[in-house]
DNA sequence: GCCTCTTCTAAACCTGGGTTCATTCTCCAC
DNA sequence: GTGGAGAATGAACCCAGGTTTAGAAGAGGC
């Protein structure tokens, strides 16, 4: 029951709407969210207004502006639900103690770290080595589904084109597959 | 002294050449790499024959092709020298086997994936919402030293540009400054 | 010194993507 | 149903970068 308690008083899942601002680029807040359902994307804002897709995190995940250990600076980027969302906000401050008390959850974090590192790792290859068309092709493969729940304007952003150019290279893979 | 005998039994520290090859992408070897002195280039090989620089390690620096609690696969990258450099060549198990009995070791371990994963971020942003001409000019400003050690090659590949590309953005460069 | 190998730059041409403006499509609200 | 707003596509134009080939400039080796 105390449990109980605890989590009632640090916690707060809400329900939030399509296009609600989880955080700002920029922003000293800092706080740790727990999706349970729904659909968010993390961005960059650039200086001229322009927006670029870090990554989406469809349905459950786990994402924070930043590391738990790490020292305080403003957040590098946005986040905002492109669906319905079930949201868990935990303080930052609170997430930090728990993993400094306890060895096993450590652990968790440690294997959560070199996950989202090797995820990173591959994302940098892609950008830095294939072109727009072959990012479309691959991404269509492995987030099939994900694809489908996503505006084009979105999925764009995210290979790294606007979204002119992609529907540009949506008619070039079309008549590919057509000859 | 036991210590010392463990050290020269699972160590090595060699010097090697400029251009001798450490990591070979694709490969299933498994070692940490400590840079004592020297320069180090980590670069990923597309199929169709071409490089891209992932990253440049100077004077100093800890590098594997996979993270120390990473399931066995194969090497994302190759890795070769650029200069001649002093390095130790640790089995990974040994590291894996080193880490898992020291929680000082841990943390120590926790705090550098932290800052490795806040430089692939911002090498994600980069990559993600800059010019060519802009990460030019940042790398400049950041890594003065450095780009002085490097042939335009390595680091137009590192910029995600060709040589060639890279030669024009110079000149562009050069032509705004005079005016 | 000279010769060779490599690196860097120059020039010409082509393609992919950015930009702008206009048009179609689609989804809702009413 | 109709009207309207946002999303997606189309067309025209420009520029950055890739490709190829050639030439200039360094860096060793002798």
């Amino acid at each position: 029951m105390r449990q109980m308690a605890e989590r009632d008083r640090v916690w707060s899942s809400e329900r939030r709407p399509k296009g609600s601002v989880l955080l700002v680029q920029g922003d000293t807040s800092s706080s740790v969210f727990v999706l349970e359902s729904g659909l968010v994307k993390l961005c960059y804002e650039t200086s001229d207004g322009d927006e670029w897709v870090k990554s989406f995190i469809p349905d459950v995940g786990l994402f924070g502006s930043r590391w738990p250990l790490s020292t305080s600076q403003e957040n590098r980027f946005s986040a905002r639900c492109l669906e319905w969302s079930q949201i868990a906000t935990l303080p930052a401050d609170w997430v930090r103690s728990k993993i400094a008390a306890d060895s096993q959850l450590q652990a968790t974090v440690a294997r959560f770290s070199e996950w989202i590192y090797r995820r990173k790792q591959s994302r940098e290859e892609t950008l830095l080595c294939e072109t727009a068309e072959r990012r479309y092709l691959s991404f269509l493969t492995n987030n099939a589904s994900l694809a489908k729940r996503l505006s084009q304007a979105d999925i764009a952003r995210y290979l790294g084109v606007t979204p002119i150019a992609f529907s540009r290279i949506k008619e070039r893979v079309r008549q590919k597959n057509l000859t």
